[in-house]
DNA sequence: TAAAATCGTTATAGAGTTGTGACATTTCTA
DNA sequence: TAGAAATGTCACAACTCTATAACGATTTTA
């Protein structure tokens, strides 16, 4: 999965380098020129991965943009600082951001702390959440409003996939040839059956399983 | 179990931040404002899981608090530097902190840091309680309802090793290579037969063990 | 040494899972 | 709108997996 990271800096050229040389890490970048700027973009971009924060910018400065995102969400984010003050220290204590780089600074480093972040944080995910949903890949169950329902193996191996590939959608040969195997030869019509029990194990979230006439299924939060 | 945490540093907002973020990870916090008061506090409050100490503080400094409470005990201790230098380094092989910590830090790092240290710490007790099973690993045994029961040893060295992976599904293939060895070639029916015998042995607990129909099986209190 | 405890295996009944076909329902198209 | 195509739903039979008891072999304990 592409992971998406939104970068704000009141300076074109920094913005365009550190975009740069993380799209070349696969990542998928949003810019913001100004803090404000970086507020709108983060709550209409509902899932954004990684933040990065230069400190000084006009209008909102990243202290009041961390704080304000880490008020939604737990997120990681960077701090760009010039150069750590003490003021800065007592900022980073309180705003809640999980790391700082100092400028000037180089690309490589920042990107090696983009990946360690992004590693530490969603690496291992074993609990994935998505809308009202929480599958729970050890526990093998989902929760549903408080609700544990056990998932079979089959509906386990489906909904993992689906979700892997969220809101793509994935013909019902793809799934057989993923989930049941490339040897298997039964027929399509198994698929709709299983997607059925899912929807019906995933009661409120049944939404989330969304056929795709003529095409398959795709896994979406509505 | 709560673990009660002695912070000692002299600027109350570092302090609060501190105390806050190990709070909400369930520690219970003790608060000294200098040295001495440090001293004070951990001489007065006998069961003190670990202590974090500024190095830079009025009166006694961190280190002179860190060498006279290893005088007395072997509880985990963390340093707050503000920048290793060449002194730190050598304090700190003499006064034996067990973890050092360079301001500024993010937060989120001196947890990891607090957790990682306790669980090194306290992580491999002999007394293991979960709802209304005791597991004593030194007497080799389990008491529920006041009743104690003898545990064979592969029943408890089965037992602990689902307890130390709590919630998550083990299959059989997992818990024959880990408590029957890896040459080991009999059946996976064995595991299941153990299991029986553990359920009725855990008796009013034996729910704890829970069936995981096609994956195998896990320790979860209901 | 005899009795008791532990252990691995096997057989079997029962419970959960799965695939399939039949039919109902929805959606698309002419 | 009628018919075709695609999908949803249900029931059932086949299959797989698990719980449990019983048994013999081995080890430990009294």
């Amino acid at each position: 999965m592409k992971r998406k990271i939104l970068i704000a800096d009141d300076e074109s050229r920094m913005r365009r380098l550190i975009s740069d040389f993380l799209k070349r890490e696969n990542y998928e970048i949003i810019e913001a020129s100004d803090g404000d700027e970086a507020i709108d973009l983060f709550l209409s971009n509902k899932n954004i991965d990684l933040v990065i924060l230069d400190v000084m910018m006009p209008g909102s400065d990243g202290w009041e943009v961390c704080e304000y995102i880490r008020e939604l969400s737990n997120i990681p984010i960077i701090m760009l600082t010039a150069k750590v003050t003490e003021n800065d220290e007592l900022h980073g204590f309180t705003s809640g951001a999980d790391e700082y780089i100092t400028k000037p600074f180089s690309p490589l480093i920042l990107v090696a702390r983009v990946n360690a972040l992004i590693k530490r944080t969603y690496g291992n995910e074993s609990i994935i959440v998505r809308g009202i949903l929480t599958l729970d890949l050890e526990a093998k169950t989902i929760i549903i409003n408080n609700k544990i329902t056990n998932l079979s193996s089959t509906e386990l191996k489906l909904l993992e996939f689906l979700i892997k590939n969220e809101s793509k959608v994935i013909s019902r040969e793809i799934l057989l040839d993923n989930i049941w195997g490339f040897d298997y030869d039964g027929t399509a019509r198994t698929v709709d059956t299983h997607m059925n029990r899912l929807r019906i194990k995933l009661a409120e979230a049944g939404d989330y399983l969304v056929t795709a006439r003529g095409y398959g299924y795709k896994f979406e939060v509505v």
